[in-house]
DNA sequence: AATTTAATGCAACTAAGTTGCGTTTGATGT
DNA sequence: ACATCAAACGCAACTTAGTTGCATTAAATT
């Protein structure tokens, strides 16, 4: 189940989210809160909010999960079939808009797709 | 560096990657391997292997990190844009044949994409 | 204000992957 | 066949992402 309450600790995950296409991790938002706040809450208002459809989550190429906020999904429908691009020099990672459509081969069911670039962005391309 | 020496640990591993499509992360291979191979001495071959253009690596949706043998790879030239398939049912992971290109935006300078797909496997399909 | 239960903090834990170091072993030369 | 040397190995200890159990705190509702 979901966020039931709106909490201290959720208004400032959603601040921290306020950047719609900025995707973070979890060290990336307890850096961001820093003061008093604790990681398993962190972990747990993630789940939580990825439940509610309001931030959804791929692995990055570290390995590591990342979250971003979501921008057509509820908690009866999830869609998000957009790329996302990790910085290898500044290790910022984002949503990409457009959209892709992949054709499997027909013998397999396929159920989502994630994406990720990897690369430069353009602030650390020069 | 890569793999220098021809080891009765590197010839297990190899023999354990026979299936050209198949991937496998590091405890797959401890466990297909079981009797005396270190974790460390694994996951150390497992490097050198990739550095030698052997194999390739990509982070599951599970985040954890997979290997499967290259095809046209050298220690110089490493070249696979190929998707991979996830089976959420068996948990089988494995290379795609098909090769995919993005229009990724112009500002990107993209080095490298890793394309996932989750779903079920035509064995699990039913 | 009292009650209820979601949310929190803490400590302890799991699991993937890494590091340092002393020992073993494969390749090379004599 | 033997000596030598570095690659490869095993082990233990470590790092880091993420999880779990449980007692406490604090929203929401009456
Ligand atoms: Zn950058
Ligand atoms: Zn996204
Ligand atoms: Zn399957
Ligand atoms: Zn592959």
């Amino acid at each position: 189940m979901g966020v039931q309450r709106r909490t201290k600790t959720v208004e400032r995950i959603l601040v921290a989210f306020r950047d719609p296409k900025e995707a973070l991790s979890a060290k990336m938002l307890l850096c961001r809160m820093d003061e008093g706040v604790n990681k398993t809450t962190v972990y747990r208002l993630l789940d939580r909010l990825e439940d509610d459809g309001v931030v959804h989550s791929f692995s990055g190429d570290d390995s590591i999960k990342y979250y971003a906020r979501c921008h057509s999904c509820s908690d009866t429908l999830h869609l998000h079939s957009h790329p996302h691009f990790q910085c290898v020099s500044c290790d910022k990672v984002r949503c990409l808009d457009f959209e892709v459509t992949l054709d499997a081969p027909e013998n397999l069911q396929v159920m989502e797709s994630q994406i990720l670039l990897k690369g430069h962005c353009e602030l650390c391309s020069n």
